[in-house]
DNA sequence: AACGTGACCCTAG
DNA sequence: ACTAGGGCCACGT
């Protein structure tokens, strides 16, 4: 898949400046495999590396938000994404704080103690699975 | 507009 | 190996 990277350049006062931000961060979140992890600095790094990964977590905190108060499945597999060194950092932004651990244990990926079992093998980079 | 905060990451000491 | 500090980007006062 090919990905319009907008560059920080693109400052334009458009009507939505965030909108294509959130929007390429959940398509590429989207784009993760079940059973697969990846990391917001990979995908910071995927989109041009000009985003912060913080952003990404933001972006990713906002999708469940919506999913949250739309009450409905969420559009984006948000717990797929960890941190660099596989640990579930983002736990306590889901309905519960043992929810992203379920999802990951219902695809097969274990966890313990916060921590992705076997993150090497399980990573997946989007810069270099999309490229 | 400046400042602080946050699901982060890299480089120096 | 461990800890600090700075850099990164978006957002709410």
């Amino acid at each position: 898949m090919k990905k319009p990277a907008p560059p920080a350049a693109a400052n334009q006062s458009a009507p939505t400046p965030e909108r294509n931000y959130f929007a390429d961060v959940h398509e590429v979140t989207r784009l993760v495999p079940p059973g697969r992890v990846t990391s917001y600095g990979a995908i910071a790094h995927y989109l041009g590396a000009r985003h912060g990964s913080r952003a990404v977590g933001y972006a990713l905190m906002a999708a469940n938000l919506d999913a949250a108060t739309l009450r409905r499945e969420a559009p984006v597999p948000a717990h797929r994404v960890v941190n660099r060194l596989g640990q579930l950092t983002g736990r306590h932004h889901f309905p519960s704080p043992i929810a992203m651990q379920e999802r990951l244990e219902a695809e097969g990926v274990r966890v313990m103690d916060d921590t992705v079992v076997d993150f090497q093998r399980l990573f997946w980079d989007p810069a270099r699975e999309l490229e």
